[in-house]
DNA sequence: TAGTGGTCTAGACCACTAT
DNA sequence: TAGTGGTCTAGACCACTAG
C-alpha cells in the first residue's frame, strides 16, 4: 500500500495489523507476534513495538499464554461538538439566523474568557438556531479575532466547528457551565416562547491545545433541550 | 525499596525514576536512556520498555535529539463525584436528611436504567441535602441490591460515592442528562423555593466497569447551583 | 563532535494456556 | 507438549540537537 522501502518496519506491520483486524469482531484473534515476525521477517522487538502502539489504542488486548484480541472498543466521553453537529446527531435539521457578526473591543468578562486584554478585536457572532425549523437557541459566541484572519470578511459559515476544523483549530478541550433560569424578555420574543418561560444557559470556553478558541453563552428552549453528557477515564 | 530479588528490572527502572523527577516542574530533564542503563546495568531496550510506561501515562515527553523530560501535565476531564464531594470541592459544609431508604420493586424506567428486570429489588434512597445548611437539592438515587448486600441495613453513610469506593464499585462512567424545569409543590416545599421556582434537573446513570451501580434524579435550586463540566480527550 | 532518542536485530528464558 | 505473550540481552546504525 504505502512505498515499501521508505516505511518503517514497525508502521509497516502496525497498519498490515490495523486493516487486518479492521471490521473484525471484540475477541477475533490477532495474528501471533511470531506469524507477523515470520511474514515481514523482523525481529520480535520490532513486531511488539507494533502492537504495543495497538493496544495503548485501544485496538488491541493481549492476553498472556493464549493470544492477541481485537479489543472491545472503550466507551468515549462525549466529543465536543457545536449546535449543528449536535442536532444533526439527534436526527434534527440545523438551521441558523445571524443576527450579528461584528468585530467589537472584548469587554472584561470576555477578554477574561479569552484570554485576552480589555479592547482587543473580538468577533461577536450571535445567532438563533433552529432544529425542524423552530428556534432551539440563541447562541453569543465570541472569537479571537488574531486566530481567525479575515473570519467575518469570508461569510460566516454554518457551523463554526466545521469552520474552526478546517483552520486545526477544533476544540480539543472545553469548560462548560449549565445553570437554569427564565428568559428575558428579548429572549423569549426571539425563542417564540411566553416571556419568563424556563430556560437553560450553557456558557462554554473552548481550547485547541492552549489557545482559547471559542468563547459561547447559549440559551436553550427548555422545553425543546435536554443536554446529555458522558464522563469517563478512557478516551 | 521493594524488594530487589523479586521486581521486575523494567519496573525497578520506572518506578526509579518516577520517584526521581516526582515532584520536577514540566521541563526538567529526565536521566538519559543510557545513563540509566549503566546505573542499573540492564540492556537499553528495558529501560525504553520502562520509560515508554511513563511517556504512555503522561508524565515523561520524549524529545529526540534533546532528551527526555517531565511532560505538563494533561488537563483531565471532569472527575465522576458525588454531591458530598462536589460540595466539599466549591468549600461548602454538605449534608444530607435522608427522607426515605427502603427496598422497593424495580419500575419499568428504573429496570432498564439498572439494568434490571422490572419486579427485581432495588433500594430507593431519597435524600434532601443542604450546602452550609440551606436546601440545595433533593435526590432520588436507585441502587441495585445486588451489588449492594446488607446497605440498607448498614446503616446510611453519608457519601453515595465513599461509600461505593469501599465496595470497589466506584463509578468509571456516568452518563448524565440535564434540564430545566419548574419545581413542583412538594419539591418547592421541600426545598424551601416558592412553588413552580426554576429548578435543573440531573439524571444519572452511573456504572463501573459494566455493571449499573447507580441511577439517579436530582432537582437542584437554580438560584443555588450551577454544573460544570470539562469535557476533553485526554484522561 | 558528543549526546540524545528512534529503530532494529537475533537470539534467550520464563510463566501461562490449551490440547 | 506446543504455542502464546512477558521479559531481557548486547549490541548496531540512524537522524537530530547542541555546544
Amino acid at each position: 500500500m504505502a512505498p515499501p522501502g521508505r516505511a518503517l518496519k514497525h508502521v509497516q506491520v502496525r497498519e498490515y495489523v490495523r486493516t487486518l483486524v479492521g471490521g473484525s469482531s471484540p475477541g477475533s484473534p490477532a495474528p501471533s507476534e511470531r506469524e507477523l515476525v515470520q511474514r515481514f521477517g523482523v525481529a520480535r522487538m520490532t513486531v511488539r513495538q507494533a502492537m504495543d502502539a495497538l493496544v495503548v489504542e485501544g485496538l488491541l488486548e493481549r492476553i498472556p499464554g493464549r493470544g492477541t484480541f481485537v479489543a472491545r472498543p472503550r466507551r468515549t466521553a462525549s466529543k465536543i461538538t457545536g449546535y449543528t453537529e449536535e442536532m444533526t446527531r439527534r436526527g434534527l435539521l440545523a438551521e441558523s439566523q445571524t443576527l450579528l457578526a461584528r468585530r467589537e473591543q472584548a469587554g472584561p468578562g470576555v477578554a477574561r474568557a479569552l484570554s485576552l486584554t480589555e479592547g482587543d478585536a473580538v468577533i461577536h457572532w450571535r445567532r438563533l438556531r433552529r432544529a425542524d425549523g423552530v428556534p432551539m437557541c440563541l447562541e453569543d459566541a465570541y472569537l479571537n479575532e488574531v486566530l481567525l484572519p479575515g473570519f467575518l470578511q469570508q461569510g460566516m459559515p454554518t457551523s463554526l466547528y466545521d469552520s474552526l476544523d478546517a483552520r486545526g483549530l477544533r476544540p480539543t478541550w472545553a469548560e462548560d457551565s449549565i445553570t437554569a433560569d427564565k428568559a428575558t424578555a428579548e429572549e423569549a420574543g426571539l425563542l417564540e416562547v411566553e416571556p419568563f418561560s424556563v430556560v437553560l444557559r450553557h456558557s462554554r470556553r473552548a481550547l485547541c491545545d492552549d489557545k482559547v478558541v471559542e468563547v459561547s453563552r447559549t440559551v436553550y428552549r427548555a422545553d425543546r433541550f435536554t443536554l446529555w453528557v458522558q464522563l469517563g477515564q478512557d478516551c
